[in-house]
DNA sequence: CTGTTAGCGCCTTCAG
DNA sequence: CTGAAGGCGCTAACAG
């Protein structure tokens, strides 16, 4: 098994030249003849040669290992699109993701930290698992690496987030389009970017279209069912309720449709909604189904191991960049006309 | 940076021993005096010292790295707590992760198989989503490996899995007691051990109680929400209907709760609901709340790294097992008293 | 265009 | 109880 593997000298012997024309060969280094590169090619093909990135990655200092640390794999659901994401473009670039996880725990953090700059990683992913400022650790100073859903003030620091206002317009352009005018939002009460991005989003689409903002249409909860349920019934029980709804998330949009049920009104005839998150498990099995802004969770996975490749490939656009990516609408049946 | 990391040499020097003597001391092997081995300690500690894993790993063959592959981290919510598990039992045996996803195509999969074994991983956990059969592929034949959420026929291979059977007994156990006779099944159409183990624990349950099967209180449907609603509105207008459902997993229960609304039956009041999942999105947004089993995700994620560590030290007990996890029963608000 | 020769940083017999 | 020396598999000058 393992111990009797073929390595680049058992090649060289077979093909009847040096080791060093063997790995010129491999790695398409050197001056070779494209005949030679060829012959032994198929001879480690032949031998099933398989080359050992621990002796390359000792010797070339390059383990083609970027890790990934994250606050919290488990508690939301995106995670996986996130990493399946990394791990995509990881294995385009003939990398592989090693991860850590650190539960919001800075003793873990660094534990974890310091188990992947021991097996040598190449860079670094600092990933998140919603939208939020943050402070890099330590440890990672003079490490190459790339923020995922974060960012701090540092501009030699490529980032990547959601574009949180551009997502919020474009909740509300379908509603607008659907020609609604009195739109409520049923925002967040936490202090991260999200909060913040997704009204200034609703406060910017309706002055674009000369609407008066009014503050009885906003109300913000706590970002989950229940609360959201509580949020849009007092919202639902003024006189001149809204026509459509603009939800911070599907959590709070499932609590507007209880809300809805519970006072009587049909989505999408008396009702519309719109949220953000996309997140499918709900999305899909309210009832009509729920037309959401999805977040970019695997794009942003994609973009940030491409980015640290490019870094660390020292390519000539290989500048910082601090991105936000553009959220997009998925259609479902939340949303229709204003009723009369 | 990295380049300029001290080595066991420095640490040598500094100390005034050899590098024989340093290694003893930090691994723990050769016989050595306590004292040296706390003094060389100390020194590596102050000059910051940290083990470079490739080197070590392509010296002793060990590279403290285990690989796991999944076909789908993403589609799967559950996917983060069986991550987070292996992850955090390897961090607590020095060792770390190295993932890989396959997307459930062969192709991918052998790419990535050999991918971890050119980084050396020294064992490696090969993981489904959902609990199936599987056979093993070929480039894992000799590499120590464990099957978790997923078995084969081989004896000489650990797995673990969920016990579908016990968690079936445990949510009826639980209606039963509530005083339910007239329980109804929304079972899942897949042929997957999920289906039969826990339609099996179904009709144990009946049996332990002296209830007679009765066929028209069995449907099956894809386990989606929509498929559920259907199959629970069909059930629900039976003449002598059900006072409580069993559910095969909580999308199905979501479609039951929008039938009984729309059938005009209150939960827990006039229908009793339990299910298999305790998929916290859904069963804690869901109005009442919905007492559901959940699976053990983050436990088998444990056990199976765990296991492999054991394997992979050669201890006494390190003979192959095949577990089934037992599943916990999660109390909300969706089950009381039978109606009248 | 190809081969020789040193190590990468660490572990591990084998002597002292 | 401690040290010297060789080599894990590969890459990268530097010669030919």
């Amino acid at each position: 098994m393992m111990s009797k593997r073929v390595g680049i000298r058992e090649v060289a012997a077979a093909a009847g030249v040096s080791v060093t024309t063997v790995s010129h060969s491999l790695s398409g280094g050197g001056q070779l003849s494209d005949a030679t590169r060829e012959r032994v090619k198929s001879v480690a093909e032949g031998l099933n040669y398989t080359p050992n990135r621990l002796a390359s990655g000792l010797r070339s200092k390059r383990s083609q290992i970027i890790g990934f640390v994250s606050d919290e794999i488990s508690t939301t659901p995106y995670a996986g699109r996130v990493l399946l994401g990394a791990q995509e473009a990881a294995a385009a670039n003939d990398q592989v993701l090693m991860i850590v996880n650190t539960n919001s725990n800075d003793r873990l953090e660094n534990r974890g930290i310091d188990a992947l700059l021991q097996h040598s990683v190449d860079g670094i992913i600092y990933a998140r698992m919603y939208h939020q400022a943050v402070q890099l650790p330590e440890a990672l100073a003079g490490v190459p690496t790339v923020l995922l859903d974060a960012y701090t003030d540092r501009l030699d620091l490529s980032s990547v987030v959601p574009d949180e206002e551009g997502a919020a317009r474009t909740a509300m352009a379908h509603l607008l389009a659907a020609g609604h005018r009195r739109i409520g939002y049923l925002g967040n009460i936490d202090d991260i970017p999200a909060t913040h991005g997704r009204l200034a989003g609703y406060r910017a689409a309706l002055a674009e279209h000369g609407i008066a903002f009014d503050e009885s249409l906003v109300t913000v909860s706590e970002s989950m069912t229940a609360p959201g349920r509580a949020a849009a019934s007092r919202m639902l029980a003024q006189p001149d309720r809204p026509t459509a709804l603009f939800c911070f998330n599907d959590r709070i949009a499932m609590g507007a449709y209880q809300a809805a049920q519970l006072a009587g009104l049909a989505i999408p005839n008396d009702l519309s909604i719109v949220s953000i998150d996309n997140f499918e498990v709900l999305a899909d099995a309210l009832l009509p189904g729920l037309t959401s802004i999805a977040l970019p969770h695997y794009e942003m996975g994609r973009w940030a191991v491409e980015r640290l490749a490019a870094e660390l490939a020292g390519e000539a656009d290989a500048a910082p960049q601090q991105i936000q990516m553009p959220c997009p609408l998925v259609l479902r049946q939340s949303v229709g006309p204003p009723p009369h």
